[in-house]
DNA sequence: AACGTGACCCTAG
DNA sequence: ACTAGGGCCACGT
């Protein structure tokens, strides 16, 4: 018996599919709003993992594009908590994430959502 | 297997 | 008030 006992808990508690998840929320996303990585992923109980959320909104699209999904992840109405659309640069054009908010209603100025506090949309309390 | 990168956020000085 | 650094999550090489 050289090694008494040596059970190693190798059971993820959670196995839930992080960036499966952050599609769920973000596709919740009503039209004219637009929510953050950092409410998205606190809501999903990883407020550190905002960059996560960036990552798999990007595999979202790339997803969107190559397998063609039914339900293409609104990745446009997600920005910083700055409200900045850092994210411009992954659309296919440098523009098209303004041109999407701005089809919905929402004004962008200087790469800025306009009053972007009260289209802010917290998934942690509009879902609860 | 380890390091580095990335659509971020928070805390400290 | 501003600047700097660290931290967490996931993925690619």
């Amino acid at each position: 018996m050289k090694t008494p006992t040596a059970p190693p808990p190798a059971t993820p508690p959670a196995e839930r599919n992080f960036f499966q998840d952050v599609h769920e929320v973000v596709r919740l996303i009503p039209p004219g709003r637009v929510s953050t990585y950092g409410a998205i992923a606190h809501y999903l109980g990883a407020r550190q993992g905002s960059r996560a959320v960036g990552y798999a909104l990007n595999a979202a699209n790339i997803d969107a594009v190559t397998l063609r999904r039914e339900a293409p992840v609104p990745a446009h109405r997600v920005i910083n908590r700055l409200g900045q659309l850092t994210g411009r640069h992954h659309f296919p054009t440098p523009t098209a994430m303004q041109e999407r908010l701005e089809a919905e209603g929402v004004r962008v100025e200087d790469d800025t959502v306009v009053e972007f506090e009260k289209l802010f949309w917290d998934p942690a309390k509009e879902l609860e």
